[in-house]
DNA sequence: CGCCAAACTATGCAACTGCATAGAACAAGG
DNA sequence: CCTTGTTCTATGCAGTTGCATAGTTTGGCG
């Protein structure tokens, strides 16, 4: 019952699930997360925390509305995300000195070693998702996923 | 700075964030969702919602449950929505006479021609993310997911 | 037939979410 | 220097979420 109909909306727009790729996408990566905020729950943190704290460790020393693009998490939900971890002292919030309106964000020590132990966790459930992909394929995926967002907006020029 | 390195976590795992496939599937999954949203909501409905409606339009007469399994919803939510979606007449729950247990839910005709309706917005929110892949390209990339779906637990026989 | 474990849905409660917006800081032009 | 428009973060409020669990129905076994 899965045929190839990947693209035949053209007169029948009647989706078989199976074969719509956003479906596929949305369930593998709805699950992926979900396994992923099992494994965290037991040091008290969320998939949402796991994404800023990765964000965090890329590009250091973020503001709140660029970190909630690069985390895509809303700016209103991370501001008071950031703020419950900030008292948990995971990362600390200062004020820019170039320009008061801009809220700094960084790993403190303690957030730094938190994402070094909690790393294994999201490439043992990484690992295992990709498991019988060649490397190469890995690589054709991830340049198909880029391709795609530049078609969506994320490539730069943000639209509407 | 995107070095190919997707799999390199053997030793050092200190992920550039745009090299890791799952990142860029949330990114991705996320953006697209998010578009769905806003689009949606002038309707009154949220990616939800859709979600919900384009499952029951593929496998009609569902259980809650399995509904929670085939949307990826957790159940105790699913309950809620269903119930809001009751009172605005787009599904109609039935107690299961084989089940007392069970609840069954369809659509009514409101909700498919609702479905109907915005089934385009999807498509085409779906027609600009795959712009530039063939599809034989996008056939790969089904293929791909549904591999990754079987890898995590998706396949048939549920994990943990 | 009665009892215990399992399956399924709904709900209490505390927490989180997001939209809209207030409040504060900057930038540009007169 | 003041005014006006823009950029950025935080918050009021109403609604939603999810964990844990209660309540109900089944099935299996003695």
């Amino acid at each position: 019952m899965s045929v190839s109909r990947a693209l035949a909306h053209d007169v029948e727009p009647l989706p078989l699930l199976d074969d719509l790729l956003p479906y596929l996408m949305n369930r593998l990566v709805s699950r992926l997360n979900r396994n992923l905020d099992a494994k965290l729950r037991r040091r008290r943190l969320t998939f949402e925390h796991w994404r800023v704290l990765a964000v965090l460790t890329a590009h250091d020393r973020s503001t709140v509305s660029v970190l909630a693009e690069l985390a895509v998490i809303p700016q209103a939900t991370l501001s008071r995300l950031l703020a419950r971890m900030g008292e948990r002292g995971l990362v600390r919030r200062s004020m820019s000195r170039r320009d008061s309106r801009l809220v700094e964000v960084r790993l403190t020590p303690k957030g730094r070693s938190l994402y070094e132990e909690i790393v294994p966790l999201a490439v043992e459930e990484y690992r295992a998702a990709v498991v019988g992909l060649r490397p190469q394929e890995i690589e054709w995926l991830m340049a198909a996923m880029r391709r795609m967002q530049d078609n969506v907006g994320l490539g730069g020029s943000g639209p509407s």
